[in-house]
DNA sequence: GAGATCCCATGGGATAACTT
DNA sequence: AAGTTATCCCATGGGATCTC
C-alpha cells in the first residue's frame, strides 16, 4: 500500500500509521521526548506568542521540536509528530489555524481546551501507539505532488484532491499552516509576518484554480488510467459532478457515482447557506 | 436514556488583484 | 470601468458517539 500527500505534516501521519507496521513509542522514548532541558531554539515562542496557545505551550513546542529530532528511528519520529499534530489541533478551537489572539469566546468548556498541549501529547501518543498494526505488507508513505509520483502500477487508487470553492481559497495551508511549519520547524517556510495568524505561503497546485482544475483532473485520471479509481468529492466543489463524470469517462469504460447527503457543523452560523452538501464517491474502472 | 463530549476538506463579507 | 477571481479575517453549532 502506498500513501502520498501534498503536505509534509500529513505524510508524516501516514508514515506513522500506514508505513509503520510495528514500531511503538515506549517509555524510554517518551521520557526522551518530554525531557525538560531548555530548548536550543525558541522560534515558536518568538513568532506565535499572542497568536496561538499559551506561552508555556509554545515553550513546550520548541522543546519537543528539538527532542523529536533526537529520536533515531524514523517511525518513532513520525509517531511523535503525529501525536504532536493532533495535540495542537485539539488544543486549538475548532481545530483550525485561521483564528488567533484572544479565543476565550470559543471556550465552551470542553476538556480539549483545558488540557495543555503537553498533556494532550501524552494522551495522543497512546492513541497513535494503539493505531499501529501490521497488515502483512510493505507499505510506503510519500510526500509528493500527484504528478511527480513514480509510475508504479496500483490496483486501486483513492483520490482526495482539493477542490475550488465558489468563493474562497480552499488550500489547506490556510487552515493547517501551523502544522506544516511545525513538521519541519519552518525550515525553508518563511512566515508572512503581515498576516495575523503568521501563515506560510501556500504551495502551488493547479487544483486550486478555476482555470486549471479541469485540466488537472483530466491529467490525474489519465495518470491512473490502468487502475481502478475512487474519487472523493463534494457537491460544493468545482468542477461539478457532471463535469467530473465526463472527464473520468474519457479514461474509464465505466463510471459509477455513490452519493451521501451531509451537513457540515463547522461554519454553521445562520448565514451559512451551503452547509448542506452531497458527498460523492466517483468510481471508474 | 440522558447528559457530556467531540468532531468537523466551512462560509461569508470585504477588499485586493486580475481580466477583458 | 465593470466584471470576475483570489485572498484575508473571523464567526459559527448540531448530531454522532461516548460515558455513566
Amino acid at each position: 500500500m502506498i500513501a502520498s500527500d501534498f503536505m509534509n505534516f500529513s505524510s508524516l501521519v501516514a508514515r506513522a500509521t500506514i508505513a509503520n507496521n510495528k514500531v511503538h513509542l515506549d517509555g524510554k522514548a517518551i521520557r526522551r521526548l518530554i525531557d525538560g532541558t531548555p530548548p536550543a531554539h525558541n522560534f515558536i515562542e518568538q513568532n506565535f506568542d499572542g497568536v496561538f496557545y499559551t506561552r508555556d505551550d509554545l515553550k513546550f513546542l520548541d522543546r519537543i521540536s528539538g527532542n523529536i529530532r533526537q529520536l533515531q528511528d524514523p517511525y518513532e519520529q513520525a509517531l511523535a509528530f503525529a501525536a504532536l499534530f493532533r495535540s495542537c489541533l485539539k488544543r486549538q478551537p475548532r481545530g483550525v489555524f485561521t483564528i488567533s489572539g484572544d479565543l476565550s469566546h470559543y471556550d465552551d468548556g470542553r476538556r480539549d481546551l483545558r488540557l495543555s498541549v503537553e498533556e494532550h501529547f501524552l494522551e495522543q501518543i497512546e492513541v497513535y501507539n494503539n493505531a499501529v498494526f501490521d497488515n502483512g505488507r510493505r507499505n510506503k508513505a510519500l510526500r509528493s505532488d500527484i504528478f511527480q509520483l513514480s509510475n508504479e502500477r496500483v490496483d486501486l487508487v483513492y483520490l482526495d484532491p482539493p477542490y475550488v470553492p465558489r468563493s474562497d481559497d480552499n488550500c489547506y495551508t490556510k487552515r493547517y499552516h501551523f502544522l506544516e511549519g511545525l513538521s519541519c520547524y519552518w525550515q525553508g517556510l518563511p512566515i508572512d509576518k503581515t498576516t495575523k495568524v503568521k501563515k506560510i505561503a501556500k504551495r502551488y497546485t493547479p487544483f486550486s484554480y478555476r482555470k486549471e482544475a479541469v485540466d488537472a483532473f483530466d491529467r490525474m485520471f489519465g495518470r491512473f488510467a490502468k487502475s481502478k479509481i475512487a474519487l472523493s468529492y463534494s457537491s460544493n466543489g468545482f468542477p461539478d459532478l457532471d463535469q467530473l463524470v465526463e472527464l473520468m469517462g474519457k479514461h474509464k469504460s465505466s463510471v459509477t457515482v455513490f452519493e451521501k447527503p451531509h451537513r457540515y457543523h463547522f461554519g454553521t452560523h445562520s448565514k451559512v447557506a451551503r452547509a448542506n452538501v452531497v458527498e460523492y464517491l466517483i468510481v471508474g474502472q
